[in-house]
DNA sequence: ATCACTGAACAGACAGGTCTGTCTGCTAAT
DNA sequence: ATTAGCAGACAGACCTGTCTGTTCAGTGAT
């Protein structure tokens, strides 16, 4: 029987996603050792093993609850806005919360994947996966507006070039550690929207 | 005496590199051990210690060279051309190359980088003065027909969006080993500076 | 209500390997 | 003889993953 508990935050399985969440974002895969995660979770190794079969699982397992929440939180801000406008400076606001907070680490998919050299792996494979959902969004949720009025491979290079230039601040503000690239993305974002605006067919 | 050696490549501190550069590059920072730079550059490990005081020192020393590489070609490829667009397509045509390589790693900066989370550490501070770099040609060298015909804003505003297309495409490259993130970059590019076309002082 | 039983989590030793960095001794060329 | 390099043992820490044994809450039968 699959108990709703209440504490569930307080089970040994949460508590060691929660901790891997904090470490791997923060410190990188390589540099976190299960050792560290079980004792700063208050597991004892032999639990940690039987709710994981390998560290790389968790990895996984914590990328898919990262990734779950992240669609989700993504979806929601842009949704509070009709005007593409609107939904596209809402895309931004996913990292202006995070930029100031001490130790900033940017997107935690693409730093996962850079240490998996081996793009087959199954973190790479998920990460892709992942970046193709936000491309998703990207094109369904807060450019739908424009997909109607533009011919179908306009309408790509838009999603592209919004995409890109959304990848791009991201990985930039995580190397200057300053918050100008999201501006000047945010602004491009919008100059180049407004130039497809009197693309109409 | 400094000896100009031509089988300078055969001189153990220029093995090493050369192996480091391979090595770190392919397989990351953390998952590559000094025992196997030692053992694939055939040196001996106190030879290596003389030459480097620490696997991070070695680190950066390939990352200083790796610099001086990529700089030059990217000046290179850039001043064969004269007009703008022709200048912002060079600057992609340092990826075309690498992309179809078994193994491709995009930016061996930004993954260097992506490894070390403490933004103090002489690595992040190396790729943050490249990346620098980086944008320093572009305003310089690629766009500067452009400095004089804008508003100083203007200006600002257009070389960031060029740039943040480019890390973008390049992060994208690499997830998804494919080349259209480059081809749509470019694209964009050029729409947009055909827009900055029309909006001369 | 007390019994034994079960299952989950705990604590931590252990194996076997890898890591960085040091040190000693040997060889060969200048 | 001095210097550079080679070979490789070694220290000490850390790594992942396995294993043994303990504690304890819950359950069903008596």
């Amino acid at each position: 029987m699959m108990t709703l508990d209440p504490s569930s935050v307080s089970r040994p399985r949460e508590r060691i996603i929660e901790t891997a969440s904090r470490l791997f974002f923060r410190q990188g895969y390589c540099s976190t050792g299960v050792n560290q995660i079980i004792s700063e979770s208050g597991v004892a190794k032999a639990s940690f093993y039987t709710h994981f079969p390998s560290k790389e699982a968790l990895a996984l397992a914590w990328l898919r609850q990262r990734e779950e929440n992240w669609i989700q939180q993504f979806k929601e801000r842009i949704e509070q806005h009709q005007s593409t406008d609107k939904r596209v400076a809402a895309m931004y606001t996913m990292w202006y919360d995070q930029i100031h907070e001490e130790g900033y680490r940017g997107c935690g998919f693409i730093n996962m994947a850079g240490e998996f050299s081996n793009e087959k792996s199954p973190i790479r494979a998920f990460v892709r996966e992942h970046k193709d959902r936000v491309r998703q969004i990207i094109a369904n949720d807060v450019l739908n507006e424009y997909r109607p009025r533009l011919k179908s491979n306009d309408f790509d290079e838009l999603v592209n070039a919004i995409y890109s230039l959304f990848d791009g601040a991201i990985i930039q503000t995580q190397n200057f550690m300053q918050d100008w690239p999201i501006d000047a993305a945010l602004k491009t974002s919008l100059k180049i929207l407004s130039s497809y605006r009197d693309k109409a067919i």
